[in-house]
DNA sequence: AGCTATTCATAAAG
DNA sequence: TCTTTATGAATAGCT
């Protein structure tokens, strides 16, 4: 689609591919966000770049549509039938806990941004005064830890000056540095950053029922 | 991308959501397809339509990449081996509930800014980065909202000067990537095709339930 | 990462 | 749904 057709086939190139490879992911990602947006579908969408990098996207959730998927075809044949009545009865004994557990999970993805796409411009407002709240609350924190441990170190060395300029306290040079997240708006699923799981403990049991007409 | 430009957010007319869907998947399925040729990646795409039909993509085959997205999602178990074997890893979690639920409440009392005594430097400052990403994500989020009540406010009121400079509501996804390697192959899997009657009779209950860890 | 020239995708209408 | 057409988007090749 531009200067040139490529033709669809496996480019050769490796610095090319990895550039193209970028350029239409990106597309790809904005076109199956907008599917589900406006035509209320539910969409997952996955991607292993050829050296192993995961892409993903779901709407409303990877677990919720891959589940929908895996009940989806097991339609097909299987004998599958007998476990998911299990799964039902068995469900319904914790209910009560797993609906805690999905709100909390729930609470935790929108605190993180994810999960955005119902809320209002008022909800959103909300969650922006509990973030902010939050984060100062952080950043208190560690500013006093910060303080702390530079008296401790200027009673144990008293022949520094105390001169104040020391105590700047420049809250960002600290060892983790992520630098790399990504820019941009939008609500799409993620896991898996570089270092750590964010807060690899995010599991929810839900039991969800729907009508669609 | 044609007489007019329509602006992303659900769209009600269901003719006309129909009508969108059926091209807007089409080209979806097209580009997943070429990115996974051109670039030698492995693509997964399922799409549920609103009457709840499945469309799927996958590049070597669903259950490969879905077990590779599973595994990826690394620690503690993933939950969709469904498509592959134990449901009885399912059942040995429910027995962990309890705990989950905690850990989960107390993710959102961290998130909140409550309960930061035991952290360290390091850990407050992943707590602050997190919240900043979220905030982000927030905010984009409210700027997207306003953009497309503004835009549609104006395309009311053509009379009123496009003073606002229609900001480009730089929509994109968010994607978090996450190192692996892994050697492709291709196969592509391609089915689905729409059908629905949006008279109201396609009616599907469905129970569902999920685990994400 | 940005920049265009082109090709592609698609909204509206038939 | 399929076709046509005008127009907005995505993107290949460069820098």
């Amino acid at each position: 689609m531009a200067r040139e057709k490529r033709p669809i086939r496996r480019i050769e190139n490796v610095a090319a591919r990895q550039v193209t490879f970028s350029k239409r992911r990106r597309g790809l990602f904005k076109k199956a966000e907008e599917l589900a947006v406006l035509c209320d579908a539910d969409v997952a969408l996955i991607v292993f770049s050829a050296t192993g990098k995961l892409s993903q996207f779901a709407s409303p959730s990877m677990n919720h549509i891959i589940d929908k998927y895996s009940s989806h075809s097991k339609n097909l044949g299987k004998s599958h039938q007998e476990s998911s009545i299990d799964l039902n009865v068995e469900q319904s004994k914790y209910s009560g806990l797993n609906e805690q557990l999905a709100e909390a999970s729930r609470g935790l993805r929108q605190m993180r941004g994810e999960e955005l796409e119902g809320l209002s411009a008022a909800e959103l407002h909300e969650m922006e005064r509990k973030l902010e709240a939050g984060l100062h609350r952080v950043l208190s924190k560690k500013d006093q830890l910060f303080m702390q441990q530079i008296n401790e170190l200027q009673r144990k060395v008293p022949q520094m000056p105390t001169a104040g300029t020391a105590v700047a306290a420049d809250t960002e040079n600290f060892l983790i540095e992520d630098g790399q997240s990504s820019e941009s708006v939008m609500t799409a699923l993620h896991s898996g950053s570089s270092h750590d799981n964010d807060d690899g403990s995010d599991i929810s049991l839900k039991l969800s029922m729907s009508a669609q007409v």
